[in-house]
DNA sequence: TATTTGTTTAGACTGTCTCTAAATAGATAT
DNA sequence: ATATCTATTTAGAGACAGTCTAAACAAATA
């Protein structure tokens, strides 16, 4: 995933790629989340995607992510008790996620997944850590 | 943490031991949590807890959750987008999410956290793997 | 143009969880 | 024992993320 996509034709052709049909309300959708490295949780693509101006619905922000998460165009983290983020990093990795401010921050476990707990950010302390492994139906 | 208590003195001393004032409801919603090796969510704790009668609020299911994991005695699990866990495994453990059915499955990765994804339970597949550090001010 | 299919929408609704302010219970002081 | 103080419980309202529905709209196809 090639981040810092801002052109609109560029935005479109990428979703074509991951077999989403581009319309409007998906470019915009995909154009805020994919501008850079970060974690926003619907709500805050609602806000930001409109400005002021009213240009996509709730539904339609809900069903974007969800359906870009399926199509493997971004990734969901379950960290947070209260809400799903999306985030435009797919290659594995993994988050420390801030119980007091709530904030999200990846980490790299490159080797063979996590064969160690990294060192927490500095003035920071682990408070718990935890595998989630989602499984399905095979 | 010894699993299976049943008795109510037992209950009562268990609570006092990780610092808990042993009240009638604290004690009844230990002795549905503590009772075996699960994973509850507040809304099925509060089922089981009120079978028929009315015995324990709302608000006291989830203060009482929330109060016996501050201090120790269970722990919670984020894991499932809609709701928290609660289960009386306080050892360093992770789960298996089931995403069909929302069921958790407990695996231990004894060595040094996980430096191997494990085998997903027979019949289903591994949708994703999410390590998930939760870190606070120090 | 007519029809079908896919997408978006407002707004009602759901489920989990939180808050508040009052009632109750338990502990402490006199 | 009685009064006082503190901790706990409670009903019910409210917050908030997310879902659903049925209609409107758009795009593609016949
Ligand atoms: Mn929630
Ligand atoms: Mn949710
Ligand atoms: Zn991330
Ligand atoms: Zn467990």
């Amino acid at each position: 995933m090639e981040l810092y996509v801002r052109n609109t034709t560029e935005l479109a052709n990428l979703l074509r790629d991951y077999g989403i049909t581009a319309t409007l309300q998906r470019v915009e959708i995909a154009g805020i989340l994919l501008s850079k490295k970060q974690h926003l949780s619907a709500e805050q693509v609602m806000g930001k995607v409109n400005q002021g101006r009213s240009i996509v619905s709730k539904a339609t922000v809900y069903n974007t992510l969800r359906l870009f998460a399926k199509k493997g165009l971004v990734k969901e983290v379950i960290a947070d008790p209260t809400k799903i983020f999306y985030e435009p990093k797919t290659e594995s990795h993994h988050h420390f996620y801030n119980v007091d401010t709530g904030e999200l921050t990846d980490f790299n476990a490159d080797l063979k997944m996590t064969d160690i707990i990294p060192d927490a950010p500095k003035g920071m302390m682990v408070k718990g850590v935890d595998v989630t492994i989602r499984v399905g139906a095979a």
